[in-house]
DNA sequence: AAATGAATACAAATTACATCA
DNA sequence: TCTGATGTAATTTGTATTCAT
């Protein structure tokens, strides 16, 4: 990961954006820590010279879509999936309980096939058994993953959480999937790919920067060029000689190395000439 | 102390679905 | 009503890190 965000050329920081959280860690604290907390910087690293001159805050550049996703609607006959799946899944007190009722995916090997992922998942409770179970009784086809829309509050709620910090530990993401009424692992993918669309847009900014450097760079490129042009054939010109001062030639003494300067015109020996003659060396 | 594998969290890429013009 | 474009929830895959053995 760090090497992916170096190729952007974005630094990284070791501050932990759970730090900033009032709320105290779990009792066993994530094994991934240092990894999850570089994130955050290299994402909205400040202050960032293209933010700047763009002038487009991080939340700006979502409020139009967040807002249009927060729209409430209903699909698939007016029967909110939503809903529908929080009948089924809400009931249990325990947190662990609050993953089930996961749709599953006929691809999805993470879901219905044992592995590695899979018993983590297990495990941890963010994928159970009982999903397809829980399709049938849905009525939906067990086959085919669908998709639901987050209501206007939800959408706005993890927006807001997201604006505090773009990751959670385990306890304020089981914490916001109780208050939303949303599985855990809904709540993981949402910020996963909020991260990605705020990373993507950060790009979209970069390019606009770069490309109107190198914008300004061209020009500057062009008017230097013209300028040795001009130079050079001012040099050329008959006009441009007779405004020069005569050249000026170098002489050194071989015998003591002095440096003298004499004027091209004149042509005087120099001073140190004149003084002795030179003994040859034996 | 070093090696190794499991568990975990994440980014990136991709898929699949809902919605709209 | 059909269709292509778009947005986004969800999945898959690969990688880095941590921890236990």
């Amino acid at each position: 990961m760090a090497k992916k965000d170096d190729c952007l050329g974005l630094s990284l920081s070791l501050r932990c954006p759970e730090n900033l959280n009032p709320d105290p860690l779990p009792p066993t604290p994530p094994k991934r820590l240092a990894a999850a907390a570089h994130f955050p910087l290299s994402l909205f690293r400040s202050p960032s010279p293209f933010m700047q001159l763009q002038k487009i805050s991080r939340t700006d550049a979502f409020q139009t879509a967040a807002a249009r996703q927060a729209e409430p609607r209903t699909f698939l006959g007016g029967i909110d999936i939503n809903r529908t799946l929080t009948v089924v899944e809400c009931d249990g007190e325990d947190e662990d309980e609050d993953e089930e009722g996961m749709v599953t995916s006929p691809n999805s090997t993470v879901s219905s096939i044992s592995g590695k992922r899979n018993e983590r998942e297990e495990n941890d409770g963010e994928r159970a058994a009982s999903s397809s179970m829980e399709i049938e009784e849905d009525g939906g086809d067990a086959a085919s993953r669908k998709k639901l829309r987050l209501s206007k509050v939800q959408a706005a709620v993890l927006e807001e959480t997201f604006k505090e910090h773009s990751t959670l530990n385990p306890k304020q993401k089981m914490g916001l999937a109780k208050k939303l009424d949303l599985r855990p692992r809904q709540v993981e993918v949402w910020f996963q790919n909020r991260r990605a669309r705020t990373k993507l847009k950060q790009t979209e900014v970069d390019c606009e920067y770069l490309s109107r450097c190198c914008e300004n760079l061209t020009e500057e490129n062009r008017r230097l060029q013209k300028e040795v042009r001009d130079l050079r054939a001012l040099k050329l010109s008959p006009q441009f000689y007779a405004n020069m001062t005569p050249p000026t030639t170098l002489t050194m003494c071989p015998r003591c190395e002095h440096v003298a300067c004499v004027a091209a015109p004149s042509r005087q020996p120099p001073t140190w000439a004149a003084a002795k003659p030179v003994e040859p060396k034996s």
